[in-house]
DNA sequence: TATGGATGCTTAAACGATTAAGCGCGACCC
DNA sequence: GGGTCGCGCTTAATCGTTTAAGCATCCATA
């Protein structure tokens, strides 16, 4: 009843050539002792026949799956792409499989994720946490990517530093009063992505925050944020923590006969897939993914080639942020003169 | 060398209990026959131990992985997070695990993402082809998600059906010119839909196509897509097939001073995730991706579960169509009566 | 009282790979 | 010339699970 595979395997290419599974095994991994002449005739043989080794009987008797698992809060979260496609590039290049589990908001279905990953045998696994929640602990090495201020974290873009290139070149603008959107206040990411535009703000400066989230719970979803009021009252930029709440500003600003750039600026975070296409292109902040994936599978990959096994299973990395990088498009200009000094007196 | 596994194995718990592996392996499964008390000691004592199955044994002997391939053509396409969470959700119910494979665009590398998966040993997997592919066969069974005119398709969303609903909400809105706008002219999705929105047209309408793809191979990426002067010559309706140009439609018109809905109507496809949030929020039709992943993966675990050996790999679903959604926001709304009467004379 | 069958368990053989250990054999060294 | 070593291969064990087959035991039926 058992399915047969359909590819030969190791024992029918042996006795095809008249030797022993074992050298067969050798010839393909180069690992033990086999002539060059036969390890040439088993390859080609082995090719020829369209040879595939099984991942179950490999990983059977290594005890490795050669799989990583990636568990993510909400894969409906638009930043999901980049990550997955990094993190299965950099998998993949390390000769890895990647197993996607998604814990769909919730966090006992992190737990729940996280256990379905174990029982499938992964070797590793990267997480992106949810808000500010602990892995409970998984029975294989991890790698969290979060952001650096989290406990635990083993490698992030640096928000913080993100926020400075966004401070620093609204500041080059001559912008003077910025508002902050954010969506959720519980955030680390968002937090030090906050954290690091008020650090950067030159003297005369000032910011206040909107955490778009506590709107919604009092006004229901989708409400206004009043932008134009805020425009009215001086501020002249509108520094997003995230590509999506950029995007809302913008078309509410747009709708309410507010010109961007002209009038305001408008920047976010990210470089989400839309960000460089609307009308104007939205000046944003990057995340290098595939560095920052490359570091988390290899130190993931390192550490499950220790044998030895370490006391804890989160992996730490070298590098533990990886700068952020700066887009300027069309929705950032210099800052218009300020009209109701009245406003201004408040600094 | 081996890294033992940390958990108890069925012998172990045999051992323990003073039994066979056989008898552990029945009684948890419930497959041979077992005394009553003694499943419940065992299943009991397995449970107190923390046993977890090794899923390479039961891989190796049973020829099953329990996992299947999601191939996509590039992850960084906003529609895949919702395919991903929906195929993900469906597997998972159905107790498989899902292996992610990127084909990044190219053919070549598609063709390359099928092989990784089936060396990982998958028991089937579902494709979202790219363009108009074929699928080279695959050593196991196949679903495909594309367009129900795609040859080989296995169930998808009815994207024709869903450009007449967006012609018929047009129409009952009394648009007379309608801008359908694509960015491909080779997806067998957007000629779908854009074949839709034609075929739904009432007498007295006309409808023309842009196609934005053609636009930037002469004029550059990000170009203007010159829809201020469309509007002039008498289009009340910008049809968007996918939320990414009708984003862009949508802020580009912002721009020019053009008011929709007030001047223009823009609707788009697919519901992404920043359809709700801009203002004023996308009219769109959204597909109902859980339906189709749960058609998708239960069509391939049936084939899957079938142990005679179909000669083709492709899977067939009993409903190929699922039912597309108008979601009606506020980016549409009544006609604005012609004021270029020269123009309408075209019809 | 035999006989047949159901019951409850064990034995053992797979699945396909990896890898330590062993075994001739020729070369080399002192 | 005897001991040692390296080479090139084979033998055999092992990973953890499933499952067909076998073997007592006991009850029911003739």
């Amino acid at each position: 009843m058992v399915s047969q595979r359909p590819g030969p395997n190791l024992s029918r290419i042996a006795t095809s050539l008249g030797v022993s599974v074992a050298t067969v095994s050798n010839a393909l991994s180069g690992k033990g002792r086999v002539s060059e002449a036969l390890i040439e005739k088993i390859r080609s043989h082995a090719a020829e026949l369209g040879y595939v080794p099984s991942q179950a009987g490999r990983a059977l008797r290594t005890g490795r799956s050669g799989v990583l698992g990636l568990v993510l809060p909400d894969i409906a979260n638009p930043l999901f792409p980049k990550i997955a496609q990094a993190i299965e590039f950099a998998a993949s290049a390390a000769g890895y499989g990647v197993l996607i589990a998604d814990s769909r908001g919730d966090i006992s279905a992190q737990t729940e994720a996280i256990n379905r990953l174990v029982e499938r045998g992964v070797d590793g696994m990267v997480i992106v946490p949810r808000r500010a929640t602990r892995i409970s602990a998984a029975s294989c090495p991890v790698a969290v990517i979060d952001t650096a201020s989290t406990p635990g974290n083993t490698v992030a873009a640096d928000h913080w530093q993100g926020g400075r290139e966004i401070a620093a070149h609204l500041a080059g603008l001559g912008h003077k009063q910025i508002l902050i959107i954010g969506n959720n206040h519980e955030s680390n990411v968002q937090n030090d992505r906050a954290g690091g535009i008020r650090a950067g703000l030159q003297p005369g400066m000032r910011s206040e925050t909107l955490w778009v989230e506590r709107l919604e719970n009092e006004t229901g979803a989708g409400c206004r944020l009043g932008l134009a009021e805020k425009a009215r009252q001086g501020f002249t930029a509108f520094a997003a923590l995230s590509d999506l709440q950029a995007l809302r500003a913008l078309t509410e600003l747009q709708q309410e006969g507010i010109s961007v750039p002209a009038d305001v600026s408008v920047t976010g975070f990210d470089d989400l897939i839309w960000s460089p296409v609307v009308t104007p292109s939205l000046t944003t902040v990057r995340m290098d993914m595939d560095t920052i994936a490359e570091i988390a599978v290899s130190a993931l990959v390192d550490r499950i080639n220790e044998n030895g096994t370490r006391e804890g299973v989160m992996v730490t990395a070298e590098t533990e942020r990886v700068p952020m990088q700066l887009i300027i498009r069309q929705s950032s200009g210099p800052a218009k003169p300020a009209q109701k000094t009245s406003e201004m007196e408040n600094l």
